[in-house]
DNA sequence: CATTAGCAGTCGGTAGACTCGACTGCTACC
DNA sequence: GGTAGCAGTCGAGTCTACCGACTGCTAATG
């Protein structure tokens, strides 16, 4: 084993007891944890260089050392490939999608929720850009006297729905309901669609209104955060400065829009792992996400994530958001089921 | 001012002192701040007699005095009656329900985030107990081949829907969906409908799953919990014991069933206002909730609150669980609007 | 009898001094 | 290049002393 790496293995070995112990990792606990066949003066020196190139820092001088965010950066490039999950978890994923016959929404939700608990982090589950989801089918149905349903499934199985007041019924109202269709489906939900009008003004009315009300309404749903395992957050507090970035976080996660946008930007850049300082959202400096996307017949339909401190299992973490969102893109095949 | 008139202000001022302070309030300090026309010596007297009775306690012996549970609720109980809320927050009360469009689920969503602004506390509101919620109509309608969307129209103004697998259409889709509408209309989402069978085997199997469906999911949906404001709670960190408290207060939040049930089984009582060591469950020693029920059509239809630390401003919170519970209450009068 | 002034007593919190021990960096040597 | 060993650094914990914020009590007063 030449210098360079063993030095690389040296930067894993610390970056996994510092996972592990949250504690700085001294040069002796590098030699006693892994046989590197060193000393631990050897161990000292690599570690004096692994600082200067950036990927290792001291708290203070008498301290040992612990990983930059470049640092983890570079363990996750290198060291992080392939790993699966536990048995134990894995079954936990599996029995979790095959006993579940939930809405979606609901699914959704309780999917953050199974990855939180996998990973004992906070977790994330995005829903599609509303520009990317095509619509399936429209439709206007009346339920009860002066009211009228808007109906639109989408092509990742959701039911879209609005309630609008209207007095049309019979036979204009199934004129409104086709031209209701003919205006969205195969489109997106994008609130620009061309409306042919029925010649009835009335039909044209309702027409419009639903058309207004669900392309409005489909583009808040579907920047739709759903979150999990917040409880860990406060949990990880003393991984933050002070309370005050906790309390600043959990106000972002229920914004929804800094983080749902966040994470479609760094999908649409290729990136998985966002470590630390490179994520621009200050609120974020502190702490990393882990993404997967989940396909639904072979087209992006959203996006599953862990967010957690920097200091996190990185292939544990990779590994749950594989499996989970292999697992949900397979559940949500069959037209919303 | 007779004695026992004066020890009743005494309190008062040391949980208004306490409350603004986060600090023991002394003998010296409510003096200064109220005119009683004694001296502080006296006002010592009456602190201890007041401790003696259970209603202050004292941090440590060289420390002022602070409420305890039994404190707050006098005060509650005595000195908050017909509060309102200052103009501004009113204004943006009245502002929030005047420009709102929003789906049910999204108004409630955003109702709770509304009411944590407005008192700077974590804020919830629970939907109506399915049991108490009639059906207004329901119907089977035909969204594309091979599904069936069940619909069904509740008296809060709620419309649930399920999604459901099925080749039914036409004469026999209508069959079912009429004797779905017999099944469910004017009674309530629990699981016990009695079927009547169309005498199409078809029909009333898809009857039979429509049912199924709807009434499984419903109580579910009923059950939820929209929070607004968690990010609070980490804020007023310092006001409960640990970060753990924090984090059990979060997770009970997102198991949302124990604050549902919990929420109910107050108002059941009764109660509007629940003080610290009052509440059974263990996660809320620390902890007060303020809560006002809504009601649409005179019935109850849900319920809206705020959950702060003990040490809360109980008269700013009640005037604001009122207002937003009363102009809800309002805006959802119109059916499904 | 209620009220008050004043004083002694209690205790938390902070600052400073000191020690311990966990590391590193360096140097001399192999 | 690798190693042994020693000197140096610094955080964390402990101890002490002290300050100041209150109270409780007592004796005096209207």
């Amino acid at each position: 084993m030449d210098a360079a790496q063993r030095r690389a293995t040296v930067l894993k070995t610390v970056v996994e007891e510092y996972v592990r112990t949250a504690a700085p990792v001294a040069s002796q606990t590098v030699t006693e944890s892994r046989d590197l066949g060193v000393s631990s003066a050897t161990v000292r020196n690599d570690m004096t260089q692994l600082e200067r190139e950036g990927y290792l820092t001291q708290p203070h001088t008498s301290a040992g050392r612990i990983p930059t965010d470049l640092g983890y950066r570079y363990f996750v490039d290198h060291f992080t490939a392939a790993g699966g999950l536990p048995v134990g978890q894995r079954r936990a994923v599996a029995d979790f999608f095959a006993s579940t016959h939930r809405a979606l929404e609901d699914l959704l939700h309780e999917t953050s929720q199974l990855l939180a608990k996998l990973t004992s982090h906070a977790a994330v589950v995005v829903g599609p850009d509303a520009d990317a989801v095509r619509v399936r089918t429209a439709q206007l149905v009346a339920i009860e006297p002066g009211t009228v349903l808007a109906v639109v499934v989408l092509g990742n199985g959701t039911v879209e729905r609005e309630v609008l007041r209207s007095d049309l019924e019979g036979e204009q109202l199934n004129r409104a309901s086709a031209a209701f269709d003919a205006a969205l489906r195969g489109g997106t939900l994008a609130p620009n669609a061309t409306l042919t009008p029925t010649g009835d003004p009335d039909a044209d009315a309702l027409l419009a209104a639903a058309v207004h009300a669900v392309t409005t309404r489909a583009r808040h749903v579907s920047d739709h955060l759903y979150v999990g395992g917040v409880s860990r957050l406060a949990a990880e507090q003393d991984a933050f400065a002070t309370t005050a970035t906790t309390a600043r976080l959990l106000e972002m996660l229920e914004e929804q829009v800094v983080v749902v946008s966040l994470v479609r930007d760094l999908l649409d850049h290729g990136v998985n792992v966002s470590i630390g300082s490179e994520n621009d959202v200050d609120e974020l400096r502190d702490c990393s996400i882990v993404l997967a996307p989940y396909e639904v017949e072979g087209a992006l339909a959203g996006t599953v994530g862990v967010l957690g401190p920097t200091r996190m299992d990185y292939a544990q973490a990779l590994a749950a958001v594989a499996a989970v969102s292999q697992q949900l893109g397979r559940l949500l095949l069959p037209p919303a089921r």
